[in-house]
RNA sequence: GGCGGAGUAGCUCAGUCGGUUAGAGCAGCGGAAUCAUAAUCCGCGUGUCGGGGGUUCGAGUCCCUCCUCCGCUACCA
């Protein structure tokens, strides 16, 4: 049975629409899974939202409806951006769930079994809307004698009962961890950061809140909910099933990879390992950190006016186009920068001009001169050889970056492929061969058609739609797309005896329009 | 304040253990071709490799220092 690959997106908090981030997250995570799919994995795929905590009980006060009504309102609209972008998740996971409840607190006993949690005060300056406390020192001085957070967020004295968990207990452990595991947490420059605040000391961590009650109840420990991260962080065992000893747990825990944004690194690389080593559960394999979405260069927010809604962007220029995009332009684990401008010259550059009139070109010449009918036993040239070695070496090194997650740097690489392509096309001219060696035009087609089919195949990962439309019209079949058909030599062979010919082709990858209104 | 990262062609960036004339894509200019989505192909770069100093036969690549930007973290009061 083929290789399990569990990998997850963080979960959203839904108390807003999903914007740009939240796509960007989903989309490598999708090429991840299907990259991984193509190589042959038997891939877990899940995303979900984050659906406790005070701020989503007062938005529902504030709209007079449930905090459960709000929740299943704003989890649709996340849903529905991963239905939009062509994300193949296999789980959906609310933390809303009952199935959820049942985890979290089943870890939660857990740790408890395990000595780790006790129930203490914690007295502190408390921000509602940080959700956080803060040391007097931090505190900054607001209108008058008020006090504000850092983040100039008001601040109340709280005194509280609640539990706390050993964290400072783990600071061996997880440095231990970091060193056997150096891929625990990538990119490595978050690595460092983590290391460095793990070297500097941990002090345990306040697990419970007693002063809202929209989240998961403390077993037995009545007025107490577990503090968001507990229950967050545990959305990646409930899909799976825990605590119940499911095929799914035994199959697919620990994950391969969580796939997060870069702010929310510390959770993941130092408390969730920590619960984890608690609750005697196995670890994940890695923590990749992304990095953020930024506008023409500048940070997203509302006040500057430059939220973009993805959907709008998906529905502007395609959802491959996008999917290309995010994933060409943005060297993984960095910030990266988009605009209107940029997604069209890349993939009008990339996709349209280089690889898909490549792609139209080959085939409406197959349509045009051979009536579209696949010849398999044509006599190759040295040229032939070397572009097939050529295009072979560029998909060999598309994945291989791909399987360490270097997608700009994989995508260059397939680009060198399609570049040849379309010099080999230059100097072979079958236009001109077609009057002078029509046998000779032939096998040059057919050449195309081959690397065409292997270059389609390769990238379909990113752009999914587009690739399975061309290899429909190429009469490849659905269930031979990936990449161990590489390895088919014979699939020409077989084609042509099977008598597929070429319709005339339409491209998949059309030319796009710089709208002319400017601020997207 | 501490730690870490970054500063290379107009733009976005590659440059492995220091070694021949510092590279790619995009944009720009010139040419070829006309099968194709006005797409393609070929040719064209005297860049203070942030500033300064040092080590070395030789530094974008190592060391020191300064400037700018960013990330993590701490703190004064």
């Amino acid at each position: 049975m083929a290789d399990p690959f569990y990998i997850t997106t963080a979960i959203a908090y839904p108390n807003g629409k999903p914007h740009i981030g939240h796509a960007y997250e989903a989309i490598a995570a999708d090429v991840i899974a299907r990259h991984q799919r193509a190589e042959g994995r038997d891939v877990r795929f899940q995303t979900g939202t984050d659906e406790h905590g005070l701020k989503m009980a007062q938005k529902a006060r504030d709209l007079g409806i449930t905090p459960r009504e709000l929740c299943d309102e704003m989890s649709s609209h996340f849903r529905a951006m991963c239905d939009a972008l062509n994300i193949s998740y296999d789980v959906f996971q609310r933390t809303t769930d009952e199935a959820h409840y049942k985890a979290s607190q089943a870890i939660w006993q857990a740790m408890e079994a395990n000595g780790d949690l006790y129930l203490d005060r914690y007295e502190g300056w408390y921000s509602v809307r940080d959700e956080a406390f803060y040391d007097e020192s931090e505190l900054v001085a607001g209108e008058g004698a008020e006090k504000l957070s850092p983040q100039g967020t008001p601040v109340e004295w709280t005194v509280e009962e609640s539990w706390f968990f050993r964290l400072s207990a783990y600071q061996e452990p997880l440095l231990a961890l970091y060193n056997s595991q150096p891929d625990f947490i990538s990119p490595d420059s978050r690595r460092n950061e983590v290391v460095k605040f793990v070297e500097g000391g941990l002090r345990d961590l306040s697990v419970s809140r007693t002063s809202f009650d929209w989240g998961v109840p403390v077993p037995g420990s009545p007025g107490h909910v577990m503090y968001v991260w507990v229950d967050a962080l545990t959305n990646y065992l409930t899909g799976l099933g825990y605590p119940e000893k499911t095929p799914e747990m035994e199959r697919w825990w620990p994950a391969d990879i969580h796939l997060i944004g870069k702010d929310i690194v510390r959770f993941h690389t130092v408390y969730w390992p920590a619960f984890l080593m608690s609750a005697k559960l196995p670890l994940p394999k890695q923590v990749f950190g992304h990095g953020f979405l930024l506008h023409r260069g500048e940070k997203m927010s509302k006040s500057l006016g430059n939220v973009v809604d993805p959907l709008e962007l998906a529905e502007r220029f395609g959802v491959d186009s996008l999917r290309y995009f995010l994933m060409r332009e943005v060297s993984f684990g960095n910030d990266g920068s988009y605009s209107a401008e940029a997604i069209v010259t890349r993939c009008n550059a990339e996709l349209a001009n280089s690889f898909g009139n490549l792609a139209q070109r080959s085939l409406s010449m197959i349509f045009k001169n051979m009536g579209g009918v696949l010849k398999a036993d044509l006599p190759l040239s040295e040229a032939d050889d070397a572009l097939l070695a050529t295009v072979a070496e560029s998909i060999a090194a598309m994945r291989e970056a791909f399987s360490t997650l270097d997608f700009s740097e994989g995508l260059d690489a397939w680009m060198r492929g399609v570049f040849a392509c379309n010099a080999y096309v230059d100097e072979q001219a079958p236009w001109a061969l077609r009057k002078t060696d029509p046998e000779r035009m032939e096998a040059v087609l057919m050449v195309l058609l081959r690397v065409v089919r292997d270059l389609a195949i390769a990238l379909r990962p990113v752009v999914p739609t587009a690739i399975d439309r061309l290899l429909d019209q190429m009469g490849i079949a659905a269930d031979v797309r990936d990449f161990t058909a590489l390895e088919n030599k014979g699939w020409l062979a077989d084609l042509a005896a099977a008598g597929f010919t070429l319709e005339q082709p339409s491209g998949v990858f059309p030319r796009l329009e710089l709208p002319a209104d400017e601020n997207a």
